[in-house]
RNA sequence: GCGGGUAUGGCGGAAUCGGCAGACGCGCCGGAUUUAGGAUCCGGUGGGAGACCGUGCAGGUUCGACCCCUGUUACCCGCACCA
């Protein structure tokens, strides 16, 4: 037969979805299988060749394990809420719904255009408000559980989306979302206690199956520093100027102190601070710069001294002056640091150029030069003098503290807390309520979900409000608590609120009494195996492993960790081999690929360009090549004969195992090498029986589930293919009588032997000497030794 | 600066344990078929005339190294004045 695409795609996939073909099953005497994919944007721009690579690799796995005789939950749904659609919203002046509704319209024709076999009964989309009754519920026992707070501070503030944004979407200073430098502005924002959680998810990434490099981003994200409060008294005052330093061995070296330009002190003691003028320009000029700026490395240190203010080193009463300086962060551990120029560069650089002491107090290095930060003996350090090992400094030092009240062990995270409203429209309401009396207030869980409500205008006030303070109805309403008027947040989520627990919903969609009925998340959790970008490791992942876990706290879900596996495929290039962008002009569209080549050879292709895991640059030349190989596969129904060839039974077994082992370790692409050598032995041996050909089809299911499906009907097949069992090899018909194997002489490739299987040293040793083939190479030279491995090689060293 | 990773033909990439480097595909060359082109099928294809040389570079371990060790270079990704 012919490899008639354009008639055999939409023919199987009407079938299977009359068929219900991919419907999870819940049969108890069956082992179950949930394999996940990282849910889409669905933007007006439609699927991305990306996309189709990002699915394929679990969609391959799911269907093998579905053919396994697994229960396989294999869903898939849509992350709706966010800034894009609500931009083109306003832009075109659409309803964000109808805007969203027709991209989900036109991503789930896409995905059904490629065959994906997802579980259609369980869609689910975030805008829905069934859905984020649920995202407003979790956010609602947040608040009950005292992981909800609002704070007024500085905040990454995107002034082209007029939005408060994450720490996690301002990654490099700038906007996630459309790229412009993050400005550092005052206001009041919610967050969402994360920091409480990071040790939690600290520990269950030992209980997770996360790929090295994944595990290492996530452990630097929260960035767990363990080192000391210090209180220092602010001379002249009953002040305490508390700082936080990992190396509290070097408290005697301190010859000044560092704040940030924003710590609340300085405006407490401005009075006492005689150069104010001066420190307030320099505050100025730091408010201006963008964090990107802020934090651009090889960059001269600035500062200036608040004159007036000193500060008493607690261990030996000296006074020591204040500076401020913007290499010190407010965000980050008590936003003033204990500054030991000998032992750290960025001390000692601000030392050198403000004229400040270095006083050494470890033995070591030329701090004539730079900081000494290795090891060795303590000197001009009181009861430490003469100790040489830093741990047992330390813990001398903090021993000390904690005796005289002056200090403390703690803990320092970088992670910082969540910041979790956005001033915009389409995302779920905040579902909280402002009471002058009873102040924040939850709204009542029976009142949930909380509608978002219509309004006129979806842009942001210029004051960064959100569109929905402008509807009175909404705004206004009563405190649930005491009944008198209050006030509606009128703040929504950010994005990452919906598809923090998708995943969950999932396993039991329509249920209006409970997020999931907890007997299933039981029989489903956890998710067994979760494939997406690189891109979500520090955002995403994180967001949904510290709901995932909050839930588990309250007893919502049975599992601590969401997803026991994770992988990560690697980017689609374009054919530049330079990441594919619309201004670029490099995009590859799938479904102009579905029209030349058909969905069957877009899905081989993505899993042969390369290594998943890899990028790889898109080729229309290696496109077609994938079509040639479903072409002669198609025409393999043609060759049909009564036995086959026993070197083509052999590359069966041989491809059966080798398909079977290498889809479980995404090695895709050298499963489709290994099948297309299936089909170049047939082609050798000029004919294939049915039967052996059923088996090869069914290994091929997964990739081209199309082609094979039409193939087995047409050779006579009963039912779907797709529903088949998955094919078993014969071990035993792999092993060959005889074994070619590499003659050496001193290392060096001399010949080929062919020799019995697991032939003895002596019997190969007489064959090899026999055939004469290294005869050339031995003539005349001493026996050493030789080394024989079986059936691999034989090695004969002469001198 | 720190952390993680990569480096193999003209190209994408293979290579369980340290055991015949270059599977498979693309491209290219040749042949068959064809009025021709395309498509298809068959064969060839790391370099070198050769002895030989070949997995970023320089060493080392080993009978034997893409693989292990030391050093080094280039590139990619993440974080980045984190005290």
């Amino acid at each position: 037969m012919k490899h008639e695409f354009k008639q055999t795609e939409p023919k199987w996939q009407k079938r299977w979805e009359e068929a219900k073909a991919f419907r999870t099953g819940e049969d108890a005497g069956k082992p179950k299988f949930y394999g996940l994919v990282e849910f889409p944007y669905p933007s007006g721009a439609g699927m991305h060749v990306g996309h189709i690579k990002a699915y394929s690799g679990l969609e391959v796995i799911s269907r093998k394990r579905r053919m396994q005789g697994y229960n396989v939950l294999f869903p898939m749904g849509f992350d709706a809420f966010g800034l894009p659609t609500e931009n083109y919203a306003i832009k075109h002046n659409k309803h964000p719904r109808i805007v969203t509704d027709e991209n989900i319209a036109h991503f789930t024709e896409q995905l059904k255009r490629v065959g994906f076999s997802f579980d259609w009964d369980r869609v689910v989309d975030t805008t829905d408000h069934n859905y984020y009754k649920w995202t407003q519920w979790i956010f609602r026992k947040m608040f009950d559980n005292g992981l909800v707070f609002r704070d007024k501070t500085l905040v990454n503030y995107c002034p082209s989306c007029k939005c408060v944004l994450s720490n996690e979407d301002s990654q490099g200073g700038k906007c996630d979302i459309c790229h412009s430098d993050i400005v550092q502005k005052s206001k009041d924002v919610w967050y969402l206690r994360i920091t409480a959680y990071a040790d939690k998810m600290l520990e269950g990434l030992n209980e997770v199956d996360f790929p090295e490099n994944i595990r290492v981003q996530q452990e630097n994200w929260i960035g767990r520093s363990t080192g000391a409060f210090v209180n220092f008294k602010l001379s002249g005052t009953e002040e305490t100027l508390r700082i936080y330093t990992t190396r509290c061995d070097t408290l005697f070296g301190v010859t000044f102190m560092v704040m940030a330009p924003e710590h609340p002190l300085i405006d407490k003691y401005s009075a006492l601070i005689n150069n104010m003028p001066e420190v307030s320009a320099y505050r100025e000029e730091c408010g201006k710069k963008t964090e990107f700026e802020r934090t651009q490395l090889v960059k001269e240190k600035t500062g200036v001294r608040l004159d007036g203010l000193c500060a008493i080193n607690p261990v030996n009463g000296k006074e020591i002056p204040i500076y401020i300086s913007d290499y010190v962060m407010m965000g980050y551990g008590t936003g003033a640091i204990m500054a030991v120029p000998a032992h750290d560069q960025r001390d000692w650089e601000f030392a050198k150029k403000f004229g400040i002491d270095i006083i050494q107090v470890i033995k070591g290095g030329n701090i004539e030069e730079c900081a000494y930060d290795g090891d060795g003996e303590m000197i001009n350090s009181g009861f430490l003098n003469g100790c040489t090992n830093k741990k047992e400094s330390i813990a001398r030092m903090l021993e000390e503290l904690e005796k005289r009240g002056i200090g403390e062990a703690g803990v320092q995270y970088k992670m910082k807390d969540w910041a979790f409203n956005r001033q915009r429209y389409w995302g779920e309401p905040i579902p909280i309520i402002h009471c002058p009396h009873c102040g924040m207030v939850g709204v009542p869980y029976e009142e949930l979900p909380l509608l978002l409500p219509e309004v006129e205008n979806f842009e942001p006030g210029e004051g960064g409000e959100s569109p929905l303070a402008k509807i009175d109805s909404f705004v206004n309403c009563t405190c649930p608590k005491c009944g008198g008027k209050a006030k509606r947040e009128t703040d929504t989520m950010p994005q990452w609120a919906g598809s923090s627990w998708y995943y969950l919903r999932y396993i039991d969609p329509h249920n209006d009494n409970e997020l999931a009925d907890f007997e299933k998340l039981k029989y489903w959790l956890p998710v067994d195996w979760y494939n997406g970008g690189m891109e979500h490791v520090t955002r995403h992942l994180i967001y949904s492993r510290f709901w995932h876990r909050f839930l588990y706290d309250i007893g919502v879900v049975p599992t601590k960790e969401p997803y026991a596996k994770r992988t990560a495929q690697g980017l689609v290039l374009g054919p530049d081999g330079v990441k594919m962008s619309k201004s670029r002009g490099n995009v590859v569209d799938p479904l102009d690929i579905i029209d030349q080549y058909g969905a069957d050879t877009l899905r081989v292709y993505v899993l042969f360009m390369g290594d998943y895991g890899s990028a790889a640059p898109w080729s229309m030349t290696s496109v077609r090549g994938c079509k040639k190989f479903l072409e002669r596969v198609a025409s393999l129904t043609d060759m049909i004969t009564g036995t086959s060839d026993k070197k083509v039974v052999k590359s069966l077994h041989a491809t059966v195992k080798k398909v079977t082992s290498d889809i479980e370790s995404m090695k895709f692409n050298t499963a489709i090498a290994q099948m297309m050598t299936f089909v170049n032995e047939v082609y050798a041996c000029g004919g294939i029986a049915k039967d052996d050909l059923f088996t090869f089809i069914t290994v091929l299911n997964p990739f081209a589930p199309h082609l094979t499906e039409e193939m087995h009907e047409v050779l006579g097949g009963k039912g779907l293919l797709s529903l088949a069992a998955w094919p078993e090899y014969d071990e035993s018909m792999l092993a060959e009588d005889t074994v070619e194997i590499a003659v050496q002489v001193c290392g060096r490739l001399r010949a080929t032997i062919e020799l019995p299987r697991d032939c003895s040293k002596e019997d190969a040793a007489r064959i090899i000497a026999e055939s004469g083939k290294i005869a050339a190479f031995t003539e005349g030279k001493t026996f050493v030794k030789d080394i024989y491995v079986p059936n691999r090689i034989y090695n004969i060293i002469i001198k």
